[in-house]
Order: C-alpha cells, then structure tokens, then sequence
DNA sequence: CTTTTAATGTAATATCGTAACAGTTTAACT
DNA sequence: AGTTAAACTGTTACGATATTACATTAAAAG
C-alpha cells in the first residue's frame, strides 16, 4: 500500500532548459517575498538566478565571480549573506558533502529534500519522499531522539550516466 | 513485522567512561590493521585515541592541537592523512554538516549509519538502521538513481538534554 | 520627517583542507 | 644481508571556505 504513493523525484535531464527553471523559481521567490514582507533585493536576486541557472552545485566562490556586474569584485560575504537568507526561505539548498549550494526544486511544498548526487555528471536531483522522512523521523525517535532538521545526501550514478556508460 | 526488529542506536550518555571505549577501539584498529596488513603506526593511534576519548565531534585542527606530544606543532595534513586512513578503515566517521569527525561506534558490523547530533551538547551519536538505509536505497532505485553512498545527519535534541530541560 | 530596522560596503581574519616534494622508514625480494 | 619498491613522514606553501566587526546607506514604521 504504501509502495503505491508516488515518489517525487526531480533529476534535471541533460537537455533541459534552464530558464523556465529560473523564471518560476524567480516567480515563487517575489511572492513568497511579498508574502512575508521581505525584501527581495539585487543581490538576492542576482544569487538566486545564478543557483538557479545551474543543476550542478555552485561553491560560494563561484557564484561570487559571477556577481561582477558593475565589473567590481564583491566581498565574500556578500554572497554568504544572500544565500543564507534564500536558504532560510527554503528556495536554496546547502549540500554539505560539497560544500555547494543548489536552487530548490520543489518550492511551497514542505517538502523533506533527500539530495541525489551524481558523481559523474555533477547533477544533482531531489528526492522527496516522505517514505524516508517519516522513517527517519520514527527510527530516530524510537531512539529517544527529537528531530529538527534531517540532512540526506545520496551520492551515486544518476540514471543518463548509467544509460551513456 | 518490520517494526518489531531491534533498532541498533548508540548513543553516549552523559556519565559513561570512556576510557572502555578507547580501549576496545585501539583493539579493533589493530586487529583490523593485522588482518589486511596494514600499519597502525603513531600517528594514527594517536588519533583514533583523541577522537575515541571525546564523543562530541573534534575539528581536524582541535586533533591537530592535542598532537602535541613531543612539544611540537604538525602540520595540518598530518591530522588529515591520519583521518584519511581511519576513515577507510571505518573507524572513524566525518560528519559533513560541522566539518568535524567522531569515533564510529559499531566497528566491524558493516552497518550504514545515521548521525543523530544533538545540537545542545554537542554529543553525538549513530543509529544504525536498515530500515531507513534500505528506504533511501528503494526510493533512490525507484527514481533511477544507482546509490554509491548515503550520508544522513540528524540534527535535534537527545533524550538526556530533553529530560534535563 | 524622524526613528528604527534592515541591508550593504569593506577590510581583515578565521577556519578548513590540499599540493608538492624531499627524506625516511618499512616490507618484500633476491 | 643488500637492494629495490612501497608506504609513511616532515615541511613549506598555498588554496578554498566562511565569519567578524564596524561604518554607511536605504527602507519601513511611527
């Protein structure tokens, strides 16, 4: 029964195009800015458009180098400062394992995020499956545990990569 | 059915000694280092005690300042050639979300863990669940994703810093 | 229109991790 | 034992990631 439920997973085909990507994601953002009387700023933006124009992670570093619009360097804490608020609205994900930061897929879905990372291509997908949520949630808790926050990163071969060899 | 499997957690209670721990850890290291001929040479022990002496993750430069034996300062990479090796071993664990690394608290069990962190006093403990290992495994399966790793941390509040408010 | 809150600019520095290469020790093999 | 190959160590330098602190400016709330 419960192996009925739909998995959502989104795993970026090679061919896909981005800016509907960054359009929608760019969309959900000024309304979920709207929404909770922040303020959606350049650099936010800037931020969000640069993640979002990407399937593979971006280091903090990278996404800096691309901020020079108005040809000057920014400092690093600029970018660290419009990720973490991006991060805190749920449009950006932090991969630990990489030390990168990827947009959100599924955005306004309360979503529990397992991260699957490919290795040969670098895409990386989300899985939200509420079947590994809950699992964890209930193991840890049989445990004696109480459950903030669940990071999940699944490092692998994306299903293109295993196809191409 | 499923439900009624024991759930293998080990997590360190305030008051347990952990001198035990060190001793068993060393002992399997070098059983471990005779089966597969390798060398358990100075620094490494030396490492393994540090981190098996302490159950709150230790930064590599925190290791790298309890080396000083001898009076003199290493090099950074001399903790990390140390970690490297411990960590194929499997006796030590990374956890990615605070840079920082742990003892592994079920040598030779050919266990995946999950990291329970506790984010009020900074122990740290491991759950050993199939269940939720095998879950992530089917899910990722399920969406086309061939699983080479899983990295799972859980970061909440533990039973005794519940109790104790 | 002023007060207060939020965001930015900038510099400096902390923290984490690796590359490169020379020298030494250990194991393996005549 | 003596030679060779492999693994480990020492050391320097550097690269990559992230934060603190504080002065300034812009926006929102009263």
């Amino acid at each position: 029964m419960e192996d009925m439920e739909a998995l959502p997973v989104r795993f970026p085909s090679r061919q896909h195009n981005h800016s509907s990507c960054v359009n929608k994601l760019l969309g959900d953002a000024e309304e979920e800015c709207r929404r909770q009387k922040l303020r959606f700023t350049e650099h936010r933006r800037k931020v969000l458009e640069i993640i979002a124009s990407s399937h593979k992670p971006l280091g903090a570093y990278d996404i800096l180098e691309q901020m020079n619009f108005s040809g000057k360097r920014k400092a690093p804490v600029v970018a660290y400062r419009a990720l973490d608020f991006l991060i805190n609205l749920g449009l950006v994900h932090r991969l630990n394992s990489l030390n990168a930061f990827v947009a959100c897929m599924a955005v306004g879905e309360d979503h529990t995020a397992q991260f699957l990372i490919c290795r040969q291509c670098n895409n990386v997908g989300e899985l939200n499956s509420n079947r590994v949520s809950e699992r964890i949630e209930k193991d840890a808790v049989e445990a004696g545990f109480q459950v903030d926050q669940q990071l999940v990163e699944i490092i692998g071969i994306c299903y293109e990569c295993a196809e191409s060899g």
